[in-house]
DNA sequence: AAAATAAAAGACTTTTTTATCTTTATTTAA
DNA sequence: TTAAATAAAGATAAAAAAGTCTTTTATTTT
């Protein structure tokens, strides 16, 4: 199992390539993202719409039209998308499937689980969108293949 | 998304219980184990057959027949049954999907997920099948619900 | 040898995830 | 005001994961 779903790996992606390309104003479209983020289109364009609905990127039709991140939206950290996608299960859910698993009713992993939860959880709370902007201009870091 | 599929979730929460059932010697009943780690009957079946075939479970037909582990399987790690079901994407896959991803040619998030990835497989590395059987016995750990 | 027991195997169904294709709505610019 | 551009929405489809049911095979006990 991947970490995190191909529809939030697609979603992570694609909001880093969308900040990145209009961190100069602009937006771009979706034939471009897709393509540069070596994406399914109209999956991607699902997801994006999905994401634009919940306020976490923006969206503008017609001519010269295309994704945007806003000012607030730049700000938000990689959780948020990840939230949005695939929920919360990754930071609270117990390893082993148990509805009940707690501190009082604890599964055999809850103790290191619980460990590695709040790394991951602080990790991407921690990540800004924004922030990877200089890397991927210099073609430091890679979002594609 | 979980850390581990439905499948793996079972799977572990299964061999620690026979693990705990049958340290006395003896084997287990598909039945009792289905039912004592709140799990489809059959679907548990099929998965515990290919842990069988991967001898990482031993079972036997007939009457007093049943599932039980042998000296090799309790020296096992969960690792062994991680690996068997979901493979090793949780350990060395990208966390953002891309294959080609890697210290040369690294996604954005590569340095951070090397670590946690390095400690999930060091965490299921180190714990033994037979080393939650105390805790079990004792009613300190669950398995079901 | 027959009956009973229990896992193994096979066929099938359902649900979820991933993906594709087509149509519609909105916006801009000529 | 019309044409072009572009996201949004809808309808399917394909693939994978999860779950169920039935039949077969192997083993043991009587």
């Amino acid at each position: 199992m991947a970490v995190f779903s191909k529809t939030c790996e697609y979603a992570i992606r694609a909001v880093l390539f969308i900040s990145h390309k209009t961190a100069a104003g602009g937006k771009i479209g979706i034939k471009e993202i897709a393509n540069g983020i070596d994406s399914p289109e109209h999956f991607l364009a699902k997801i994006l719409q999905d994401l634009s609905r919940k306020g976490i990127i923006q969206s503008a039709k017609g001519p010269n039209g295309g994704f945007y991140l806003d000012e607030h939206a730049l700000k938000l950290s990689l959780s948020a998308i990840v939230e949005a996608v695939d929920g919360d299960a990754l930071f609270t859910g117990c390893a082993l499937g148990l509805k009940q698993c707690s501190e009082v009713n604890p599964c055999p992993l809850h103790n290191q689980f619980k460990t590695i939860r709040s790394e991951i959880h602080n990790l991407l709370n921690t990540k800004k969108i924004g922030e990877f902007n200089d890397e991927l201009a210099l073609g430091l870091r890679c979002l594609k293949k």
